[in-house]
RNA sequence: GCCCCGGUAGCUCAGCUGGAUAGAGCAGCGGACUUCUAAUCCGCAGGUCGUUGGUUCGAAUCCAACCCGGGGUGCCA
C-alpha cells in the first residue's frame, strides 16, 4: 500500500474496472482519483465511470453502479455501496481513520514520503542570466527565484542538478565598456576601488557613444531639415561610428587574448560577478561562482560550431546570412551574420551542446523571460536537427522553456524608478527588509534588537519571493510591498507564521516538562474533522512535490503550503494541544504539530524561501 | 500582416489538465482573544469565467471566429 491513499484507491478501482469490465485492455483504464471538492461528501471521489460509459456506449450511473459492485476498498475506506454514486456517475470515498492515521504514520520518515526516483536525471537549470558592468534588477529577480526553487524542486526529488548562471560577459556591448574602462584607465584613473556604480555608468556612456542616430538623420534627409541641425547630427554620428569602431577592435583584441584588454575585461567581471553572487546569497538563492558558466565560456566552441553545421548541411547560407532551417518555424533560426559574427542563438547551440553532450543532461530547463520564447523555439529545434541535444547515452535531452512574464508597478506597466530607470535588486531587498523590520518590531515588541534583525531579514525575503513565486510563472504580477508584506493572507510571512506556532508549541511543551522523545512514536489519533483535514493536506505532500517540480510549477507547491498552513491554523484553533482532555490525545497532537512543522519547512526549503524559529 | 501569451468577484490571484453549487486573499459587513504567538480562526456578502458559436451526459478548461491588453517577428541580447 502506497503512502498516498489517492495511488492506494488508483490500485483498487483499477482492479474493479478490470473485473467489471473485463473485455477492457489495461491501458484504457483511468481511475480518475482525485480529491474531493465538496468534504462533506467525503475525502475523495472516483470520476472514472462518465469517460467509461461513454466508451462504452452505457449509461454512466450504471458502470458506476458495475465499478462499487467489484470494488473492494476494506481496508482503506468505509465501505461503498450504490448510495454513494451521485449525480451523473461520482462514486464518493471516506478514508478509514485507521488507514489515515497508518498512512500518515509511514509517511512520517525523514524523507516525509518522498520516495527517490527510479531513474534518477541530471538536469541543466539555467537560471539568474545576469550581464556584465550592470547592476542585477528586477529582470533578475525571477529568472534567479524561479531558477534556484525549480533547481531546489528536482534536487529534493533525488535528481542531480546542475546549475549554470549564463552570463552575459562577452560580445560588441562587453567590448565597448572594457573600451571605455582602458581608456579612463589611460587617463589615470585607479581601478583598484572601482564600484558597480561607475561600471554602470561607464557603460551607460559607452552605448551612447556608439547609438548613431541613423534613424534621425535618414528622418531629416527625407522631410528636409536645417542645415545646422543636420550638420552636428552627421558630426554626432561619425563620432559615434569612431566609438563603435573602437569598440570593434577592442573585441578583437579581446577575442585574441590580448594582456591589457584580458585584464580590464577579469576586472569588469570580478566586480560585476561579486555584487550580483552576494545579492543571490541575500536572496537566499543558492548562485554560487561555480554555477558561473558565461557567454565567454564558448568563445572557442562557436567557429568548431558553425563549421559543424556547414559540414554536416544542417545550416544553410541565406541573403549572406548562415541559417538552420527547421520544420514548423517560419523564422530560421540565424547563426552566423552577413558579417561573420555569432549571435546569440550561436552560442545558445553551443550550450545546449555542452549541456547535453559534455555535462549529461537529461533536461534542460531555461528560466528566462517569456518574450524569449521564439528565440528558444529556434534554438531547440535547431539543436535538435543538429542532434546537440544528444547525451553522452544516446538520449534525446527534452529542453524547457520555464517562461515567465514581467514584475509590473502599481500602474501596470514594467516595474521602473519615478526616473524612469531600472529599480535595482539591491535597493528592492533594503526597502523590503526595512518594512518587515518595522513590523515585527511592532507584531513582537518582546524580541530584543539582536534576534530581530535576523528575523526582519527573513520574513522581508519571505515576502519577496514568495510574491514572485506564488503566482503562474507565465504572467506578469504586480509587484507590491504593502501587499507581500502585509502579514495577512496568502503570503510569506503568513507561511512563516504558521510554522513559527508549530515550533511555539514544542517550546511550551518542554517548559511544562513533558516527555518529547516519545511524542514521535505516538499514535495518531484522527477524529476532529480539523484532525483529518490537516493528515489529508499532509498526505498530498509527496504526490505535490512531484508534480511541481516536474512541471516546473513552483506556485504549485505555493498554493500546497498555503492551504496546509490554513488547515494547520483551523487545526491549532480548533483542536487544544496542551489542553487536550487525555495525554493520547496531547500527544497525538504534538506528533501532527511537528509533521506540519517538518513539511512546511521542507516544502519552504524546497523553493528556497527561509524560515524562523520565531517572530 | 503573421506568431506567442494573457483576459475569472471592486482589487490581487488560484482553479490539480473535461466533472457536482467556479475558489482564496485583500477591501466591506458580523462573530471568536485574562492566547498553545489573534501576523489567527469562523461566518455573511460579492461572478453572464472577454464575446459569439461549436464539440458532449458535462466546458473557465477542448475547437473556431472575433474583441481588448502585452510581447515577439531574419542578421541586438
Amino acid at each position: 500500500m502506497s503512502i498516498d491513499p489517492a495511488e492506494t484507491l488508483d490500485a483498487r478501482f483499477r482492479a474493479a474496472i478490470a473485473s467489471a469490465f473485463p473485455d477492457l485492455p489495461a491501458e484504457a483504464i483511468e481511475t480518475h482519483i482525485a480529491a474531493n471538492r465538496q468534504p462533506k461528501l467525503g475525502d475523495f471521489q472516483c470520476n472514472a465511470a462518465m469517460p467509461l460509459a461513454k466508451r462504452l456506449g452505457k449509461n454512466p450511473r450504471e458502470v458506476a453502479s458495475a465499478i462499487v459492485e467489484h470494488l473492494d476498498v476494506s481496508g482503506v475506506a468505509e465501505p461503498i455501496g450504490p448510495g454513494a454514486v451521485a449525480g451523473p456517475g461520482f462514486i464518493n470515498i471516506r478514508l478509514l481513520g485507521d488507514a489515515l492515521s497508518e498512512s500518515l504514520t509511514r509517511m512520517d520518515t525523514d524523507a516525509l514520503g518522498v520516495e527517490a526516483p527510479e531513474h534518477p536525471m541530471t538536469v541543466v537549470v539555467d537560471l539568474c542570466g545576469v550581464n556584465l558592468a550592470k547592476q542585477m534588477h528586477v529582470g533578475h529577480l525571477r529568472s534567479t527565484v524561479i531558477g534556484d526553487a525549480v533547481a531546489r524542486l528536482y534536487e529534493r526529488l533525488g535528481h542531480k542538478v546542475i546549475r549554470q548562471n549564463h552570463v552575459g560577459d562577452w560580445g560588441l556591448p562587453i567590448a565597448m565598456v572594457v573600451q571605455k574602462l582602458i581608456e579612463v584607465q589611460q587617463r589615470g584613473r585607479d581601478l583598484s576601488d572601482l564600484s558597480l556604480d561607475e561600471l554602470n555608468t561607464l557603460y551607460r556612456a559607452a552605448q551612447a557613444e556608439c547609438k548613431a542616430e541613423k534613424a534621425a538623420l535618414a528622418l531629416i534627409a527625407k522631410v528636409g531639415g536645417h542645415p545646422k541641425a543636420e550638420a552636428e547630427l552627421e558630426m554626432r554620428i561619425a563620432d559615434a561610428n569612431e566609438s563603435m569602431e573602437r569598440a570593434k577592435r577592442r573585441l578583437v583584441k579581446l577575442q585574441s587574448g590580448d594582456t591589457e584588454s584580458v585584464a580590464a575585461w577579469q576586472r569588469v567581471y570580478d566586480i560585476t560577478m561579486g555584487a550580483c553572487l552576494a545579492t543571490c546569497a541575500r536572496l537566499h538563492a543558492n548562485v554560487t561562482e561555480d554555477a558561473s558558466a558565461g557567454e565567454s565560456s564558448y568563445r572557442d566552441e562557436l567557429s568548431d560550431v558553425i563549421d559543424d553545421l556547414v559540414r554536416r548541411g544542417i545550416a544553410e547560407e541565406d541573403d549572406g546570412a548562415l541559417v538552420v532551417r527547421v520544420d514548423g518555424l517560419k523564422e530560421p533560426c540565424i547563426v552566423r551574420k552577413r558579417d561573420g559574427g555569432y549571435l546569440y542563438a550561436t552560442t545558445d547551440l553551443a550550450a545546449i551542446r555542452r549541456r547535453a553532450g559534455t555535462l549529461g543532461a537529461e533536461r534542460v530547463v531555461y528560466c528566462v523571460d517569456a518574450r524569449q520564447s521564439l528565440h528558444f523555439k529556434q534554438v531547440f529545434a535547431a539543436a535538435h536537427k543538429a542532434g546537440y541535444d544528444r547525451t553522452p547515452q544516446g538520449k534525446t535531452a527534452e529542453l524547457f522553456h520555464a517562461a515567465f512574464g514581467n514584475v509590473l508597478g502599481e500602474d501596470n506597466k514594467p516595474l521602473k524608478t519615478r526616473s524612469g530607470e531600472n529599480v535595482k535588486l539591491s535597493d528592492l531587498i533594503d526597502e523590503a527588509i526595512e518594512r518587515a523590520a518595522k513590523t515585527v518590531a511592532e507584531k513582537n515588541p518582546d524580541l530584543d534588537e539582536t534576534e530581530r534583525a535576523p528575523i526582519a531579514e527573513a520574513v522581508a525575503i519571505a515576502a519577496l519571493k514568495y510574491a514572485d513565486l506564488s503566482t503562474d510563472r507565465i504572467k506578469d504580477y504586480v509587484f507590491s510591498f504593502d501587499r507581500m508584506l502585509a502579514f495577512e493572507g496568502d503570503t510569506g510571512p503568513y507561511l512563516l507564521y504558521a510554522l513559527v506556532r508549530t515550533k511555539s508549541i514544542f517550546r511550551k511543551a518542554a517548559d511544562a516538562g513533558m516527555d518529547l522523545a516519545k511524542v514521535g512514536d505516538a499514535p495518531l489519533l484522527l477524529e476532529e474533522p480539523a484532525e483529518r483535514a490537516l493528515a489529508l493536506a499532509l498526505l498530498r505532500y509527496p504526490g505535490l512535490l512531484k508534480a511541481a517540480g516536474e512541471n516546473h510549477e513552483p506556485n504549485r507547491m505555493c498554493a500546497y503550503l498555503y492551504g496546509l498552513a490554513g488547515a494547520f491554523s483551523s487545526f491549532f484553533d480548533q483542536c487544544p494541544v496542551l489542553k487536550a482532555d487525555t495525554e493520547a490525545h496531547k500527544m497525538s497532537r504534538l506528533r501532527l504539530c511537528g509533521l506540519t512543522a517538518r513539511v512546511l519547512e521542507d516544502g519552504l526549503a524546497t523553493i528556497g524561501i527561509p524560515t524562523v524559529e520565531r517572530m
